[in-house]
DNA sequence: GTGAAAGCGCTAACAC
DNA sequence: GTGTTAGCGCTTTCAC
């Protein structure tokens, strides 16, 4: 029989300066921890009375089930999912692209009924994120989504040995990788100009590396970029174009801190100022793109009548936009998909889905057309 | 002096079947575990040269720092927010309000160097979601992001007496409450249109209940409503309404079970199709609104002189719509900062933002005119 | 069905 | 500066 004898505040999980805990409950009924555990995680293995006693005991002294960490350190696993971001999580949230990432992959992780953490790892001086996140954060496994090569940080959270997965960039052996062929796609947007006719061409670019500049990227920093996303779509604009008899060192590259509206504004600043300026502009990204021809488009400038844009994600209000933006398409929640799938067939030691790039395509819409005679 | 000996694949975190923990580099350096402990989290109290011996020893055999688990059972903090939501997770980044809300959040609880879990929670056959998800949260403290007013993964998470934060609904006396006056910004949306002259109403709505509807909700089922959110906006409209000598029997409210431009065009189908129509479309979101002015323009119908529409969030879309959508303005991204800063005070146990709604404000644009005469 | 023993990995508090 | 003790709350294993 239990003693029964009534707490003062029992109502509340640490009144009394005693918190109550699994053994709490037990002594109460003078049963064991170990059957008041049971209760919660193994309902069949205890007759319905002994349990239906266990639970109102529990209600009465305010004790809500099993402490999770207690829980964790007991079980070595904690059913959470780590994210490691390339920038500032808010970032993420401005980020239609990542946002469509982790609806993708929130799907897949609540399906599994697996938290998401999202890992908050403060920026240093050198624009690298503090490593020390990695290794703190209690989790089962790791989602990284677009580092740079040489991010400490990724080497910190891959140095756990925890199931991981790379999503867009960088790709290292022996990590399952979800990411499309950048260069490739990037190759496509460009030939697509150049059919058109153009042969005045400027770039508006992300970041290169971790170290942010804003301004004219030589081809020497375009080369030696962190980020292999941007280095591999600088490539595929070079390859096509070079193919084409352009010399690349006539392109002029702006690399801007990050990927916004607002970056995408200066660059054309730069980019479309002096008189004779290109006739089209590949950006690295749709929002970019969409900044670029806010800045012509106020500078009375007309897409695509004096200038063509091409833009690289098709987020959302690309296909809105005034003129609707040509660009490469990629399917960001899908490889949200992707990569949740893979990390929780690694979890639960499955065969999940195999590697291989995901599919992008050219959508042509109304900012590319024929470059104007001047 | 250590004992140095070499192990086989020292180089994994958990090589050679036993994981490599503090106890196990302090064996190795004969030295005690605390020391170890001591080298991460107190690097003060160690000479420099036992702290390189041991760090350098880590190295050697994989060793990436004290885990999280065991340090945080140990310590009694995780060092992580739970963000709860009404939803489906993946809803939320599908949402730009909420999405708006997060990054804002995310802000704080970054610079806080909190992590921010977002917690699965599976939605039972009622709608309702696991409660059980609450209790099974390794977290200190709870964001609980517009829930409905009897949800019993709500009551879950408060039971756990942990530091919280209610967002958006419900308000529940005790627990800091950061929000608008929904019932207050609706009003002046209904006034506004009343002001242009419109007298025939109908009303796009979200939600009123985890047991999702979809079609006419009638003025009961719309008092009873379990989300206060939808709640006050719809007594908001009403008491505009009446004010102005109209009936409310005569408003038709349709209800959708969530809150899209889909939805909205469903509704709009509705409440549009027979020939006397409304002149004026009230939208308890952007999206829905949205939805809305998409089906009308797509009938041939033109907002806003045929059909006035009115939203609710001033959603970054909003201005860009075709026509850019009059709407009751509220600030998100505010909203998560303000629910950030009062939740890190209180797990710090300082003073923080008090409560009191944030402010709201008509913004009117092209969605809105005086009706047309039919 | 129920329970005893053991220990997951760590660090606060306090010696010395 | 470094070490000792103790225990955070839980569940695996195995016995009965």
């Amino acid at each position: 029989m239990g003693r029964n004898k009534e707490e003062a505040g029992a109502s509340s999980g640490r009144s009394g300066g005693r918190r109550v805990t699994l053994a709490r409950i037990a002594e109460e009924l003078d049963v064991s921890a170990m059957t008041v555990s049971n209760a919660y995680n193994h309902p069949d293995r205890l007759s319905g009375v002994l349990r239906g006693r266990i639970f109102e005991t529990a209600r009465r002294l305010g004790y809500h089930g099993p402490d999770p960490v207690g829980r964790s350190l007991r079980r070595q696993r904690t059913d959470v999912v780590g994210v490691l971001y390339s920038n500032p999580l808010s970032y993420a949230f401005d980020d239609p692209a990542a946002v469509s990432f982790l609806s993708g992959l929130s799907s897949v992780t609540e399906e599994a009924d697996l938290g998401l953490l999202l890992v908050p790892a403060a920026r240093g001086v050198s624009g690298e994120r503090d490593p020390r996140a990695a290794a703190q954060a209690a989790v089962d496994g790791f989602v990284i989504y677009s580092m740079s090569d040489r991010e400490p940080l990724l080497a910190a959270a891959l140095d756990r040995r925890l199931p991981a997965v790379v999503v867009d960039q960088p790709f290292k052996a022996g990590v399952p990788f979800v990411g499309v062929d950048d260069e490739a796609a990037a190759r496509t947007a460009a030939e697509h100009l150049l059919h058109l006719g153009h042969r005045r061409f400027a770039v508006a670019s992300f970041a290169l590396s971790p170290d942010v500049r804003d301004g004219i990227a030589n081809p020497v920093r375009q080369e030696r970029a962190a980020f292999s996303v941007s280095r591999l779509r600088l490539r595929g604009y070079r390859a096509a174009l070079e193919d084409a008899g352009l010399p690349w060192s006539g392109v002029p590259v702006y690399e801007c801190p990050g990927s916004s509206k607002e970056f995408g504004q200066r660059a054309a600043g730069a980019l479309l100022s002096p008189g004779r300026g290109p006739t089209a502009i590949l950006a690295l990204s749709d929002q970019l793109a969409l900044g670029v021809i806010a800045w012509a488009t106020g500078r009375g400038l007309s897409v695509p009548e004096d200038v063509s844009v091409v833009g690289f994600d098709d987020i959302p209000a690309a296909a809105g936009a005034d003129p609707p933006l040509t660009t490469v398409h990629q399917d960001h929640a899908e490889k949200g998909l992707r990569a949740g799938r893979m990390l929780v067939s690694r979890l639960r030691e499955e065969d999940g889905p195999g590697a291989g790039p995901l599919a992008t395509r050219l959508v042509v819409r109304g900012s590319t057309s024929p470059p104007h005679e001047r």
